[in-house]
DNA sequence: AATGAATGAGGTTTCATTCAT
DNA sequence: GATGAATGAAACCTCATTCAT
């Protein structure tokens, strides 16, 4: 598998051969399967990213309430963090890349943020706040306390800081 | 310069002879100056991250309240985006890539938030939460925010989302 | 049939895929046909060839009056490229790379004006001329009078240029 | 030069790393002068028909009767393939490859031809024959003759060939 | 110090051919 | 006999780097 090296090097200096090793195919090979470099770099992204997608929508639909909503998202993006590492990644290092090259239309997973502030914006829950700008608050505190995490420098377990960034969303958000 | 160039290309895509044309000397005169392209992108993250630091830090030191502080890197945060759109765009892009190569030691900004935070603390205005993923909640905000309103997603003015993402932070961080 | 590509992109040009494609056949099964690409190219060549020779030798063992076969190897000439263009084309065409690669005694198409010209010279209704040269001269003007007909630069009609050519063949080897 | 290689070989044939062997210089260094391969085969085609175009015409402004222009012609088309051998067989392979990337309007050998059997016709030492046509005539059994000749195939003196070939070019078009 | 032509290692891609099914 | 995925050698081309000027 080729996530692993593109992530490791960057797509730009992952040498074809070195994909073919990895894959344990002949470099020939792979355009059999893709029609060039580049498009292994889009199809990982689209491939990992839909996944991405569909993990973190889990159970959401199981809920009414926008807190609880919220609170399976902000759980769903750190279980996938860690159940799929490469994956994960590779979708927020190849965002930059990969995301200009895919259609506008194609739903992405801040679509999910986005729906349930609105959601609760609506049923009064939430304040009265830009929704992307709220997309944008509670991404970015998940991404960057996974960042953090991951790298060692902070000392709390999974689990009290998956509930401490779910508990400085709704702080966020709330009225 | 050959900034715009790595950001709008990726340092890896971008040639030195792309970066020679754009600084109007010849290809060998880099080497003049330069040991290898690889030279080249650290030495401007690093000089970018320093001048970054430099920009986040000012007129902090006007404040003992961690409040005010914090307002003061946010807002700093946001105008050194704004002020040095190209510089920003590099340190976020490149700091995968550049911040291994250059020593643990130095000091960087989010070392800032973290004095911040830890101050706030100590006097009680904040609550106890770990100081670097409190840094990790306040950066992700930022940073964030930065990118979706830049991006055009945030319909609010500038100020306005500076504000909010102000009142956000102190949100995340008060007892 | 390969035959088309063949003439169209040039024998190197022209992939065993497309090939394979052309004759609805798979890749693999080409070499149950033939030993190589190079196989195809000289075979069709062969094949032909010896079609246009016998096509070229129709009815002239009617004749033994020299001129009544010059004439007719002119018309049959001319018929041949506009009734098979593809096997016309791909004979001037492969010329070059494929001729040498036949044997030498095999007969070819030359020799029958050749053959024409030293019995009209014996028959003292031709002048003394080299019979080689008296051929060249005469396919000459037959092969490249097609080529600009098939390129559209001579006004004339068909039925016209062949009379024109055969009659200009008749002055250049009469007496 | 790559010349000799690709009429050895054919262009498609003739590998860059050949070309650079041969013209003494690493194959990258080829990238310096031309944009690609098929550049290489293009100038090379547009320099030498240029050439070609030019030593045809030589002379020829001397004379204002057309039997001596066609002679001239005649001649000077001998000469070139005598004096440029390896430039001449590159004109007349690369034709089919070469010719329909080249402007039309781009003047070509055979206008030579057909200005001065035009002028033949006008001053009525020619007969009524399309002009292209006979263009077509004089250049086939030349370039026949040429081809002939250089294969050993008639037994003729150089002289004598050019000699007889303009007699029947004279035959082919007089009145 | 500056130049830019030349280098050549190494990258991506093509494609004739093979071989297990 | 037919298939077509897999092969891997070799093609074309790029580009960071060097060096004579």
């Amino acid at each position: 598998m080729a996530l692993g090296l593109f992530i490791k090097r960057g797509i730009k200096s992952t040498t074809t051969k070195e994909i073919a090793n990895k894959a344990g195919i002949a470099e020939g090979t792979i355009y059999k399967h893709f029609k060039s470099k580049d498009d292994i770099a889009l199809e990982l992204f689209t491939t990992n990213m839909d996944m991405f997608r569909e993990k973190l929508l889990e159970n959401t639909g199981n809920y009414t309430n926008p807190n609880e909503i919220l609170k399976a998202l902000v759980q769903n993006f750190f279980d996938f963090a860690k159940n799929h590492p490469k994956s994960y990644s590779y979708i927020m290092e190849a965002h930059f890349t990969e995301l200009r090259r895919i259609p506008k239309e194609k739903p992405k997973p801040k679509d999910a943020f986005i729906k349930a502030i609105r959601l609760g914006i609506e049923k009064g829950d939430f304040r009265e706040i830009d929704e992307n700008l709220g997309a944008a608050l509670v991404i970015g505190m998940i991404t960057r306390a996974i960042l953090f995490f991951n790298s060692g420098f902070i000392d709390w377990g999974y689990d009290r800081v998956v509930a401490e960034v779910t508990n400085s969303a709704i702080r966020v958000l709330s009225k």
